[in-house]
DNA sequence: TTCATATATTCGCCGAATCGAATTTAAGCG
DNA sequence: CGCTTAAATTCGATTCGGCGAATATATGAA
């Protein structure tokens, strides 16, 4: 977590859309590698990546690898306001986000986290 | 209120320090007009009205003017998850909202809104 | 080692956002 | 009207952010 989790860095982060619905879609579904992003949101790779980086970097996103997969998942010790914040806005109930669920779901060969040692 | 509340705009908002600044302030203390803010938060009129369009024009605040000052302040009817954003982002305790507060008050001459008819 | 897949990073470009400085508009008062 | 104060707007310069394209790194398997 380089840099603290200041009210302005988080929402400067929420502004953009990609990273938006990534950070709802990963709210969502607890954890996601990026390869399974890039498939949701129907997005480039380096994009999805370059995102990601600001999210983890700005301390709300955590990422562990395993194998060649990298996953993310909110940051555990999240403060409360954020999480707040987070629940808020899923209720607002995105019709993007619904979209975005249906292609992870439908994704083929997604990568089987339960085969993999943490 | 030209665009929909969306959250992307409302983070976009929020997201600059200035806006954020004054935002804060205007939650806390109900109303004010532009030469407060530009006391308060000691920055340029024109950088405070530019800041001040833009979160009128995304739909956090309204504005009325009396006289020849302009009062702005919290949207009536905001939804409820932005609401809730505001209160806790509050809780966090900026000790910079602080200091804002502390100009305001020190404030020589502030407009009467008591006597301004509606 | 070589290849394949997953992810991260660099580069250069372009549009968007912010700023200071100056100007304009609006209201109140003589 | 002219003058003062408050607020909004325009202009040009600079900075910031996001993007595609290409490349680099990492892991695993043959």
């Amino acid at each position: 977590m380089l840099e603290i989790l200041r009210p302005t860095a988080v929402f400067k982060c929420l502004a953009d859309e990609t990273r938006a619905r990534m950070t709802q879609l990963i709210a969502q579904e607890g954890e996601l590698c990026v390869c399974e992003l890039t498939v949701a949101l129907q997005e480039s790779q380096p994009k999805i990546s370059r995102h990601l980086a600001q999210l983890r970097s700005c301390g709300l996103l955590q990422d562990r690898r395993a194998g060649q997969w990298v996953y993310y998942r909110l940051h555990p010790q999240l403060p409360a306001w954020i999480s707040e914040v987070l629940t808020q806005v899923l209720k607002a109930d995105d019709p993007q986000l619904a979209q975005d669920r249906l292609r992870l779901h439908s994704m083929r060969d997604r990568p089987d986290r339960a085969s993999l040692c943490n």
